[in-house]
DNA sequence: TATGAATGAGGATTCATTCAT
DNA sequence: AATGAATGAATCCTCATTCAT
């Protein structure tokens, strides 16, 4: 409909480039909708009619870019996963400690917790994926878990975390990150960093061995020894 | 089920009695049933047929009992809240300072979390609600969310708890207990209890002036050293 | 259901009289509430419920007195289309001119229409009633029906009525009778007599021989000549 | 659908048009579909399906053209509603004497009392609609009710009807007009035509000054003085 | 790619009616 | 005679999804 009579000098790549770009776009104009449709209203109650209604489009031109509703909802989820996984992944590259790596987990969790598709991994219900779905989302969570309960591991292993139950200490430092995707709003008094950055001083100066002072902002920079 | 071959002496009032004991009981059987597949599936898979069909009446029999679906998730929640209240007013009794009422506070917050009705505070979506429930569901949320500052507040005051921005540490200490809301299945390697009382340790130890002795569920023994 | 224990010394008549008056009285008042309840929603909006609560009963109790709803309707409209023939009867058995005995016709059946019962007639849909009871009305519609045309072609014949169109002009004086149905409201301007004396000249006023003048209150007077 | 092959002269506008045309003819395909049926069966009893049924389409497919059954009630009665008030209208405009404008309307109102939507004006219940909607409907009759009184109250005043009540002349009057919508069926012996003229002059013979003597046809032509 | 129209599946709700007490 | 509870049947309506254009 649109790239019409490609200048014939140009690439006859470019316009699939800006073609597939646009369709990028588009589902992902789709999926920011849908996810803030679906935290305001739940998912069953969002009707793809709103989303549509929202983008200015028709429902079956969601069709175009999805393949069901709940695919809609897969990826929002996939989105916010995915960043997570990517910090979890960075995070582990850089090789810290176990308190400062799981400092950095949580700055960066929390962070993530404020936002929209953060929050969709913690508020969107494992019930109303598909089966396989519910498997991968399944797994990303307890990757998430395992993140957490490694680096609070090394730490005991590295000197720099109490002896504690890893399990449960993982669970109360979840819980508390996972918390802030339902009271978190945008516009509030605190911005996502300044949550980001109390929470990883507060939820681990009960278990690190020198009072862990306020990790420093950028980075972990407290020398506590490397493994 | 009941006082079936009344004995003559007995008050003309007993059949009405037992009537009306029986249909509390059906009631509360209702709920139970519904509470538990709300948390299986979600609000809105969970059909009310399937609630019939668990407890082997018809559909429309519901309809003796509430007034709508919302009507029951509604009154599933309202157990759940008032379990809650009525704990925060015990506790609010006993008019202990504010670090051993927060360590209390915590340990009755975390054995309600780990029940269905408990849960449901936390997992059933207040959109779902009509507007009016709506309000009275985010009132309940507020009074708890200020019965845990308050214990804060006055821990702050008294001594027994260090100086804090308030708001978060209520919102970190929430959020730990509400994600157990998520996590715990009954059955596990923990009771409630136990998670109880380690969460009321665990997520005051931070915040304690004087080493939160691992409060005692019946005795604070663990001497952990002080900061 | 019947008389046990007898009282010896009372006739064992008066009890089994009395009970079936008190009976009857319940019915009635049934049929009062339902006419009215019928007449202001609807009989598909009227629940029984709400008829059973405006008496202080419940539901299964008027199935006492009825076997269904649609025999409630049945009988309200059964004592309208009664009342009527009995003054279609007593109107014939006076055995006066044509018109005068279609100005008494029109006279009676104007005050019925007034009447809860009355509108019920014209207020009621037949498609409501079951296929026998269908019949009934229809065979009752069509006596009433037959009794204005029978008045009419009388006084065709005695020289009381213009010659016209029997069948046009008899529905012409029901319609507006009919009518009365729909907008009487008691307690208005008009009284039902009221109503009744000028609807009688009104509607005979145009196919009268010699210019009917109001005919008389009680009676119809007049001295259109008689048969 | 149809004019495939577009003509370039014509408006491009064309395919537009006509799939509005269309849905506009499927609208009253539905709308006439629904009143017959509502007409013959009651409101209630004939459902969404039968409606769909007689169309060939399933219930659903009646949602994109209405937003509730309780609508398409309401619109049939609108269908019904607007035409009276176009004739009303129109004969207003003819400014005739009272009498005339008065028969006018009886044989306007007289032959749409003949077709299924002028017959749902009066077979209707009104307690089926939405309080709005109620409004608008007594709106609509009350409107009905003042043009037929002020023709009588201006051939009062021009001489042309002899000084009467005026409620209870509208009253007979339309009555008999009314009841046409329930006796009359189409391919009995009269025409519409027929019978708006008869009711015509007959209802208003009673109250002419002159004799009106069978107002012609299509035009009153009785030289009755001219406002 | 986008749309209007249509569909199938399902779900909550209502209500007359019955039954055991 | 009356009641609370239960039922079965039905109906409206919603919505994700598909299809022809």
């Amino acid at each position: 409909m649109d790239t019409r009579t490609p200048p014939p000098e140009r690439s006859p790549w470019l316009p699939f480039e800006s073609r597939r770009r646009a369709r990028d776009e588009k589902r992902e104009a789709v999926l920011r909708t849908a996810v803030q449709l679906f935290l305001e209203q739940g998912y069953h109650r969002a009707t793809l009619n709103e989303v549509a209604d929202r983008l200015n489009i028709t429902k079956p031109a969601l069709y175009n870019y999805f393949r069901s509703k709940e695919d809609i909802l897969f990826e929002c989820w996939t989105i916010g996963q995915e960043r997570v996984e990517d910090r979890i992944a960075e995070i582990a590259a850089a090789d810290e400690s176990g308190l400062v790596t799981l400092q950095m987990l949580v700055r960066a969790y929390a962070a993530i917790m404020a936002s929209t598709f953060g929050a969709s991994l913690v508020r969107f219900n494992v019930a109303d994926l598909s089966e396989p779905n519910q498997k991968a989302t399944l797994a990303g969570k307890r990757r998430i878990d395992r993140a957490f309960r490694n680096a609070i591991k090394q730490g005991i292993a590295d000197g720099s975390v109490k002896p504690c139950d890893v399990k449960l200490t993982a669970f109360a430092i979840l819980g508390a990150l996972n918390w802030i995707g339902h009271w978190y709003k945008p516009g509030g008094e605190l911005s996502p960093e300044q949550i980001a950055n109390d929470f990883a001083s507060r939820l681990t100066a009960d278990i690190a061995k020198r009072p862990a002072k306020k990790p420093a902002e950028k980075k972990a920079t407290k020398p506590v020894r490397k493994k």
